[in-house]
RNA sequence: GGGGGCGUAGUUCAGUCGGUUAGAACGCCGGCCUGUCACGCCGGAGGCCGCGGGCUCGAGUCCCCUCGCUCCCGCCA
């Protein structure tokens, strides 16, 4: 950043950083600023380690200094310092290898402090787990440490590259309000109250869906924006208040040009930005069908094989009820399994457990048979398979001697899916089968347009209504709307769905069409997408986009167990913000210009103490 | 909304079957030390054992309640 022809600005702090010294610059004078990462006090010399956001410099401080000796002997962790003095090589035997800068040190002539600093509440210059509500209630100081700076700086690196890219192919990239109406994504709004209109709110956009939409009617062609999207649902590892996403749309186009767009996005930033080992490339297509089918899942983590294997002919026709009963009446039931091999002999308990996780997916129950040396099965429920069957078993899921086969049976496809999804997640983990330096990425495509919510008992969009249909469907809109397939894909990598996106529909008719399909009547659907109807009335270019999560893609390529890790200022998992104490009370005059009274919750709810409102 | 785990020094943790003065490491403070880079050596301070209640002669330890954090299910992306 700073280089040696000088100090042209006079910057009274630095002539250079804390990371770029080398050995070319002995004899050098040179002014560092930054944290006392560490202090070495031999009595008659000391060594600092000065720490800035480029790196670290050894720091010596000789005792014919005088002044500036005693002075380095006050110095304690986290103080904010300048150094300045020459640049001088490390004694034979004393470079430090491990230091980019470890060649040279700086011999201090002279030293101002320029903040001192309280102990910290955790150790800064060491990588050392510290309780997380910690870390979130001194943020600026878990920030100073390498690990969270590294995720931060690479963070921004990936989303430069993502502009820079975007500029290149002729994006706009515009911002959209924040201040806004309710979305129509499920999720349930953060509202934010209206002043002028009493009882009435804004709400904060899940996502800049009709704005984008808008845009392309606008006739911008391509827009982007690193876009912040809202949802006031509860926590998870991988899900925050806030989240930030790539949103992308484009005119005048098709699936196949997002897809590609979007490819060679995710390839550069892969290849040309992490330390991560790109999977398949191109990237694999497979439709939502062949998903579940070979993995029970629509974000598939291809890293390791394990495929589902279907044996749901060879179930019709079984002695065994649970089998049998699953695919009888033509109800869509199905009969499943995967082979695994490595587990050795499981004990009962341990099948047990196997069978609780299948639970969790909603099965009833697990069957376990062992394949023995001979090819013969063992297990409970061996003896319902005759040499003949056993063998067709062992040969839909391709199982090998000493495999173990685990299989679902349900009268729900999705159940018998979702089951043998966690058992072989289970086993990814268990038995270490992901290569955890690959990253493989993938094309889920073809989902349904619909799905039926069992718990309301109507049809709802599976992405969200805007959704353009398969146009040799459009036709079973009417017939059969769960059979439409629509122009919906999602980018998938190592089992985490990492994009989401769709062609639109940009015809009035179509759309009200689907609207009504998700019982949306004309006098609703004017009320809630008025403006975007409208709009679509005055020539809407056919368009279609994607919505990249950026939080996501930062965790998996910095091999992140949680997004917080790579947000500057997350909240917890209560959705609190513990450095701002977020959110709190306001004034009963705050209130009462927003015409609001507070009615506290009677059974149970946050403790409100009628503490001191802040001063705002 | 439901379930699991955790809560002991500034930090990360240990603490046996309920038993005398609650320990370790790192950090912090003081002293010594001229080539360290996890510097070393000597000494020291530091505890509402999350909060409240109960059982008990006696509770960090057992029971109940509650608060906080975290993971999972639901929800959601």
């Amino acid at each position: 950043m700073y280089r040696k022809d000088g100090n042209p600005d006079g910057n009274p702090y630095r002539t250079h950083t804390a990371g770029e010294l080398r050995a070319e610059d002995v004899g050098e004078r040179a002014r560092l600023a930054g944290w006392v990462s560490r202090r070495r006090d031999h009595g008659g010399l000391i060594f600092i380690d000065l720490r800035d956001r480029w790196g670290v410099t050894q720091v010596t401080f000789d005792p014919d200094s005088g002044e500036v000796f005693r002075a380095a002997e006050q110095l304690r962790p986290e103080w904010s310092i300048s150094v300045e003095g020459e640049v001088a090589r490390r004694p034979e035997g004393n470079e430090n290898p491990e230091l980019p800068t470890g060649e040279v040190e700086v011999v201090a002539g002279s030293l101002r402090v320029l903040n001192e600093s309280l102990t910290p509440p955790f150790e800064v210059d060491r990588e050392r787990p510290v309780d997380e509500l910690l870390r979130l209630k001194y943020r600026y100081l878990d920030l100073r440490r390498g690990r969270m700076r590294e995720n931060i700086v690479f963070r921004h690196r990936v989303v430069k590259h993502m502009r820079d890219y975007l500029d290149a192919r002729g994006f706009v990239e515009i911002e959209t309000p924040l201040l806004t109406a309710s979305t129509p994504e499920g999720a349930r709004d953060y509202l934010v109250p209206a002043r002028l209109y009493p009882g009435q709110f804004y709400a904060l956009p899940q996502s800049p869906q009709q704005f984008k939409q808008l845009l392309m009617v606008a006739g911008f062609e391509r827009y982007f924006q690193i876009a912040r999207a809202l949802r006031d649902e509860d926590q998870r590892g991988d899900r925050q208040p806030e989240h930030t996403q790539l949103d992308l749309e484009m005119s005048y186009t098709t699936q196949e040009e997002v897809l590609n767009l979007v490819e060679d996005l995710y390839v550069e930033i892969v290849e040309g930005l992490s330390e991560k080992k790109l999977g398949a490339k191109p990237f694999p297509r497979l439709t939502y069908r062949e998903a579940m089918e070979r993995f029970g899942s629509d974000k598939p983590d291809l890293r390791f094989g394990l495929e589902l294997g279907d044996v749901s002919e060879i179930a019709r026709t079984s002695e065994f009820k649970v089998f049998r009963g699953a695919v009888e009446g033509g109800a869509g039931g199905s009969v499943r399994g995967i082979a695994v091999g490595g587990l050795g002999d499981l004990s009962r308990r341990e099948v047990d457990e196997l069978a609780t996780i299948a639970s969790l997916g909603g099965a009833r129950g697990l069957v376990d048979l062992k394949v023995g040396k001979d090819g013969g099965l063992s297990g409970r429920t061996a003896k319902f398979f005759s040499g003949e069957e056993g063998e067709a078993l062992r040969a839909a899921l391709g199982a090998e001697p000493g495999d173990y086969m685990f299989f679902v049976a349900d009268a729900k496809d999705a159940v018998v899916f979702e089951s043998l999804n966690r058992l072989r997640l289970h086993f990814r983990d268990r038995l270490e089968l992901a290569d955890p330096e690959e990253l493989a990425l993938c094309w889920v495509t073809d989902f349904p347009l619909f799905e039926w919510n069992e718990d309301e008992g109507r049809i709802e969009p599976m992405h969200h209504m805007f959704t353009m249909p398969r146009e040799e469907d459009v036709e079973l809109l009417d017939s059969d709307p769960l059979k439409v397939i629509g122009q919906l894909y999602d980018l998938v990598a190592n089992g985490v769905e990492l994009a989401s996106g769709s062609v639109r529909i940009h015809r009035p008719d179509l759309q009200q069409k689907v609207f009504s399909i998700v019982g949306i009547d004309a006098e609703e659907a004017e009320r809630r997408f008025g403006a975007m109807l409208t709009a679509f009335r005055y020539g809407a270019p056919p368009h279609g986009g994607i919505a990249p999560g950026i939080d996501r893609l930062i965790m998996v390529l910095r091999d992140e167990p949680n997004i917080r890790e790579v947000m500057a200022f997350p909240k917890t998992q209560n959705a609190r913000d513990e450095m701002m104490d977020a959110p709190g009370p306001v004034t009963p005059e705050q209130l009462e210009e927003l015409h609001i009274a507070i009615r506290m919750p009677t059974r149970r709810g946050p403790e409100q103490p009628p503490r001191e409102a802040p001063n705002v």
